[in-house]
DNA sequence: TCGAAAATAGTGATCGTTCACCATTGCAGG
DNA sequence: CCTGCAATGGTGAACGATCACTATTTTCGA
């Protein structure tokens, strides 16, 4: 074990004692005004300075540069937003369940962040009613700028956003598909059933997440659309909740007759559960029936069979959410990264259809 | 799909036009001065009320209590902060590895919430020193009164603190497995080994995460002194990152005389990955080597087999750990949530030493 | 009924920044 | 040497709350 950890702890400590005792003698940050008087100036021109440093002589410039660096001056962003009636902050609100948010939740709040805003989390279990309730609630103390909601949200919550004021932008609404809808782009679903179809799969089932999510909801539709298009079977599309239960019931309340060659779930967890059941029922995966699943979770690449999925670039699905935010309440159009944001992974789970 | 979903986008981006032209016109906050002069009260008396409602007149109290409920007013927070010098927020760096951060956010956010505080989240991708410049950059904007950090950080890092004002909580970085350090907590491990002893297992591996976390520090730490205090045989300790590959890749290259009859995993990741390993060369888990885990994830217990794991009330954990950083501010010592934090769960995948 | 203490209310300064506006300087052209 | 215009710098008033005071009213025992 590495001794260094419990010194740091104890020198965490003595941290916080020293600030209990030095709070009245604690130095004060620098404010503006004393900058100006080392840099000889006033505090205007070191406003100026800050903001943009174009318009200054060189020689200002240099002296306030000096005055700042010398007093390791940071400017008091409370009082800034106190006068400019704008805080620069963003709320995300996340879902608990579904999905691993790390990785999304790291790409929205480096967008925020360069895009010079700061990003208050809060995660919120419980039904979609309580998530608005408190996404209201957030929006009505006027302390951040927009929200970002990756969770469903009631229908209507627009009506009782106070002033107008608080911008709320909720990807997994929108239903088209497109921009920020990438969340719910279920394309990759018919890329699957396709694949399956050239297996020799004509019988499927779908097991579906939770159809408040609009991603849950694209993925059915496209799974019934293709069933239609294909003129394929289909032995149902069970409605879900992204849980390895919901995978494991619909598979296991099946009669036997109507146990489809192929099983096309939500996501790997439902994945997981469904192939569990079709084990335990004595079906080999993918020797008589075949699984796929979505979001490419990292256990599910060591299941045996391996898990055919779709990898889903989420650092840069939180990425351009936040980026849609922000042009909506800056104007500003920042670039979204480029690249394909799910593709579809072939692994052991799925393969030539049993007769 | 759901029609509702397109009527919904449709109003959030009205929503923002309406904005967008309104600015000027925007009807602004009422202030604490509106409010006092509607209730015939000076804004003082507003302001204690705000506070406490204690030390007002009842009739006073009601007044005011009309004017607000009748205004609307919710108090301007950055004016407040501005004032008392204190921004009640507090930040969380999280790891983008390791584990789904979802719950135990939730029980970090949550407390903060209770205890006054908003909270920001940094999630930074990289190495210790890369997320160690970037929270002495967070430190550094005053912004915060408190840090979080949920994964490692660069030893020394106190040293660099600005103005002693930001207190830092690593709960990661206490080895003494007691109060915030709950997180390093790896009693359960024993227990695990113990049972697995029961079970005639003598001969065992254990698979580490990455050493940068005290709680694979502590859980490998766990598992080398259980060997040593019961007598028992090691194939080894292999430093690995959580990873499902270093669990795969640990029990790949043993050579086959020195296989063990069970593998401790650090986390269940790393044991999915050990048992397609064990899978792989023809051994049937548990009949001739038993695997754990370390979680409770969804996926692994539906895994063939279900992995016997260990649950991790993740929220609660998550929830004392920010219970701890704002006991470090306030000095309030708000009750952690009973009830243990960890819990073996014993599953599929162990069972009697195949001999 | 009076006086002192306690309870309640009011006044003006203050936090650190930006904004609106005015003052000064430098420079070119008449 | 003066005028006019740009370029730069300075002054004082916001922003909306809290704090340290002071002022007024109420309470209550003697």
């Amino acid at each position: 074990m590495n001794d260094h950890s419990c010194v740091k702890m104890k020198t965490a400590i003595i941290e916080r004692k020293k600030r209990m005792t030095e709070r009245s003698t604690a130095t004060r940050r620098p404010t503006i005004k004393e900058v100006a008087r080392l840099a000889g100036v006033s505090h205007q021109t070191v406003s100026r300075y800050l903001r943009s440093r174009n318009g200054l002589k060189p020689d200002t410039l240099a002296r306030i540069d000096a005055a700042v660096s010398e007093l390791n001056y940071r400017p008091n962003l409370v009082a800034r937003s106190m006068r400019t009636r704008r805080t620069g902050r963003l709320a995300i609100l996340l879902p608990t369940v579904a999905f691993n948010p790390a990785r999304m939740l790291h790409g929205a709040t480096e967008a925020a962040h360069e895009g010079g805003f700061s990003v208050e989390v809060v995660s919120v279990i419980g039904d979609t009613g309580t998530r608005t309730e408190r996404m209201l609630e957030i929006a009505g103390t006027g302390q951040v700028e927009g929200i970002l909601a990756l969770a469903p949200l009631s229908p209507g919550f627009e009506d009782h956003l106070p002033h107008g004021e608080t911008i709320v932008v909720a990807p997994d609404f929108d239903d088209e598909m497109r921009g920020i809808g990438e969340l719910a782009d279920a394309s990759p679903l018919v890329e699957l059933m396709e694949g399956l179809v050239e297996f020799g799969h004509r019988r499927f089932l779908h097991v579906a997440g939770n159809l408040q999510f609009a991603s849950a909801r694209a993925r059915k539709a496209a799974y019934l659309e293709t069933i239609e298009r294909l003129g394929l079977e289909s032995a149902g599309a069970v409605d879900g909740d992204w849980s390895g239960k919901s995978g494991y019931d619909a598979v296991h309340s099946l009669p036997d007759e109507a146990l489809p060659t192929a099983v096309v779930a939500a996501n790997d967890v439902v994945a997981a559960g469904a192939i569990r059941a079709l084990i335990d029922r004595g079906l080999d995966v993918p020797g008589q029936v075949s699984v796929t699943g979505w979001d490419n979770n990292e256990v599910c690449q060591y299941l045996p069979p391996a898990l055919t999925s779709v990898e889903v670039d989420l650092e840069s699905l939180g990425r351009n959410a936040m980026l849609s935010l922000i042009k909506s309440i800056s104007g500003r159009d920042l670039e979204p990264p480029p690249g394909p944001l799910q593709r579809v992974v072939w692994r052991e789970s799925t393969g030539p259809a049993h007769r």
